[in-house]
DNA sequence: GATGAATGAGGCTTCATTCAT
DNA sequence: AATGAATGAAGCCTCATTCAT
């Protein structure tokens, strides 16, 4: 007998218990969002939950590592039609700015930025913020900056471990303040001065 | 009959419970932290915590708020001895650098970074969160350039707004970063950078 | 998928948690009675407890619908088998006289009263105290004898308002009187006056 | 050195804390109130209260005692003044029935209500409450029906005893729903037919 | 006697997780 | 695989009572 249950059904519903759980984690916080939360939100029950995910914690690791991995493949297919090093800076920065607008980007943000904040408390965790600033969020940069030193749009002076980190130093403030401050922050002008800097920071 | 206990001892007391509270909450953060780890840490008993706070979450604002306002006290003596607006800012920017490496420093960002998150959560919070933003943190940095501008130090077509946003999603990236990443973030080089990427923006 | 337990088991669980209640509430009163009492009594589990009511207020509420509610759906049914209206009144002086040596009556009347008396504090009960005193107890008082009066078994120049006031104070005042002096109170007696002076009243 | 603080003054502070305590057990009920509430109210601090008093048990069964007998006191002084029996049982419909727009008569049946009914899960509270009613309430009433009889006022046929229960429970059980049901409950009319139907009883 | 800060046991409620069906 | 009832540890907070001054 055929199994019922296809892997494309499973991985369907899968995909929407770490939506919710996004929704849910944004609007309440990790340690305030229920499970029962996240069952009402998805229409999945509880019981279910628990045979895709271990803990709540792991669908929070899992989440995070989805969106990572979700966000930087979106930035190497959309490299492909980028030519020069310099357009895909901008691109970047295009990016996170358009994003400020939209709601799931926010529920990410803040998620994230709580993630990140509370990993400095959990071992597990922590190692897998490291990790992934390393080779993923930093690596991605910093190979960037590199091969724009090859092509000699970026001046060999530059750093680039300290270049790359100040990227997204600059980055995670301005989205992390503009999620919390809202109106009261100035968010576009503050991105196009954070551009305007990078930019003659590595030229 | 006068009270038994002096005025000292009380706010004594309280400062215990918030020193106290400002470590647990760094090590567990906010919700994970509980009064019984505060108890243990303090030694002052439940009840007693209570004759001194409402709530859980009282503990948390007046832990803000105190340090906010030690904060800008601080910075306001300090300022009496510099002569120069340039000087000031330098001096804020030494500051944060230093306390880079201290522990209670690191707390204190831990949790101020967790404060300012969650409050999007929590309308109270919120609002005190914006009005802090608006009227002590930036209002403070847009006074220092207003006063440059006077004195010719800083230039008359700097946006002083959004110099001061810039200025503080700089120094609070770089602090978080530092906090989470500890030693793979490197903290001095990306801090001399965003120094001399401020005095470029303003002069 | 199929609900796993079925809803009699669940109806009968919340019984049991009721009627826990009642014994708990009768013998140390509500406030003084804990949701631990209760979960010793019945057996079941302090969490599932909370799954069948939101509070331990909710419980004192249903408890106090549910036996109102039996109560009067009682009354209904025998009042099929009798004829007349003098019956009817001969049949609930019995049934009220029958249940002062019952204990679980006595454990109902305890927390009838106090539910009664402490409603004056607390809008929301009170509310159901005065809806269930007009719409229930008092209403199917006054409609018994209106009817007398359509079959002239009761005189028409009755105020049937407050004869069916007087009417549930005796009553009420009896059964709470007795449940509290025990032996020290005539209790036969005065219910045989007490259904004397009523009929003597109504006729 | 003679004692600074006199007798009367003691005895004033030891009233004025009792006062307090009525309107704090009737307004939120004797378990809900709590010290805190008698000190805001008496403006007399929590160690003194419990100078007075060893427990908060003991106010409520002291209160009660004064009250009691503050109660008897009147009514023997003011039926100095009355000269036939049916006069003052007259007189004592009266008084309770004026008693019943009174803000303060309704704080001390709501208290004694509760007091009543709660002495029944009391051992020491019990005993209290049955000795008053066997030879405070009841024996006043007794008396007063026996030197009836003697005056030739009331019937011989009467059985004191039971005449005297349902005497104390109509009372009883019409201020006590007046002072619940309020406007929902007819008063008046109720005492009315109450008085009528006692003096048919005794006569 | 008077004061009110200090104490800590104990109450209500929540919620991650398990497990029988 | 799916369901949701059941569990109980653990958290926040209250409050009667004590006691140092």
């Amino acid at each position: 007998m055929a199994p019922i249950v296809t892997e494309e059904h499973k991985e369907n519903r899968r995909k929407k218990i770490l939506e919710s759980a996004l929704v849910c984690f944004s609007e309440k916080g990790f340690e305030a969002a229920t499970i029962d939360d996240i069952v009402a939100l998805s229409g999945i029950s509880k019981g279910s939950i628990y045979n895709y995910f271990k803990t709540k914690d792991d669908i929070y690791v899992q989440l995070m590592n989805e969106y990572t991995h979700l966000n930087f493949e979106h930035f190497k297919k959309s490299f492909r039609d980028l030519a020069s090093v310099k357009e895909k800076i901008h691109y970047l920065f295009d990016l996170y700015k358009n994003a400020g607008g939209k709601e799931k980007a926010k529920h990410l943000l803040l998620v994230h930025g709580e993630f990140f904040l509370s990993s400095s408390r959990k071992e597990e965790n922590h190692t897998l913020v490291l990790e992934r600033y390393r080779n993923v969020y930093k690596r991605f940069l910093i190979d960037l900056l590199e091969s724009g030193k090859n092509t000699g749009e970026i001046s060999n002076t530059v750093n680039s471990d300290i270049a790359a980190s100040f990227f997204w130093t600059m980055i995670d403030g301005i989205c992390l303040d503009h999620a919390v401050l809202g109106a009261n922050y100035p968010f576009s002008g503050v991105f196009e001065k954070a551009e305007e800097v990078f930019f003659q920071m590595i030229q």
